[in-house]
DNA sequence: CCATTGCTTCAACGATTGTTGAAACGTAAA
DNA sequence: TTTACGTTTCAACAATCGTTGAAGCAATGG
């Protein structure tokens, strides 16, 4: 992930509705939800939804997949993790004070310390 | 850091020169760089610089202090540890594989494992 | 086939954002 | 005080963004 992605990235968070969207296609998780579902769910238009999923799409955030009728959205795993990777790389740069905190976040998120998940 | 907080910092970081002003201030480190510095080395104008700053400022992310004729800006370590965390937090959700690749950025960035950086 | 459901495209608009130059302000030196 | 320097404020503008409603396209069911 170079610069431009990671502003494109960052960008794309940065409007309520589409964090709203990450936010939700996360918890999801991998089977994802359909567009209408997450219409209702974050409270916007249908149209005003593709708006955002294409800049969330085109972020690398997110991708679709169609499924009968309904087209359905889940998080991009990867695209995400690169991020917070490039963040923490990035905003480091040798100042551990910047993302020890992150260390916190790490072990409530990979569960108890030593259950070692592997990139 | 609560949803607001988080968006208002991603959009902030969603714009090129803003991003380049933080990764700047970051590897400056606690003594900043004035006004005038950051201006030249990022490329754009005084009048400019002042309007992205403000908004970096509000975000919570760079702080400022006067120093002589100049205006010193620093990285807010505390603004920008919080908005990694925050994002670890939601993002992750119960899904380590989305902040497992975090580990490997925390570690370049920690130096050696065992040196652990307390929060 | 036609009708219906689910989503996307299109065109338009108001609102916000990024950029600019001129003017003003705060600080320090002559 | 006058002058110069560094930064900020102001007013204006083009460009981008977010939202809306109407129309269009894909997929299923009658």
């Amino acid at each position: 992930m170079d610069e431009r992605q990671a502003v494109a990235a960052f960008a794309a968070l940065g409007q309520e509705n589409r964090f709203r969207v990450v936010r939700a296609l996360v918890t999801a998780g991998p089977d994802g939800l359909a567009a209408g579902t997450l219409a209702t769910e974050i409270g916007v238009s249908a149209t005003n939804l593709t708006f955002h999923l294409k800049e969330l799409s085109h972020a690398g955030l997110i991708q679709s997949r169609r499924e009968g009728k309904s087209v359905i959205y889940s998080a991009a795993y990867e695209g995400l993790s690169d991020l917070i990777a490039f963040l923490m790389r990035d905003c480091c740069q040798g100042r551990p004070e910047v993302c020890a905190p992150a260390v916190a976040a790490l072990s409530a998120c990979n569960g108890p310390p030593g259950d070692g998940a592997h990139v």
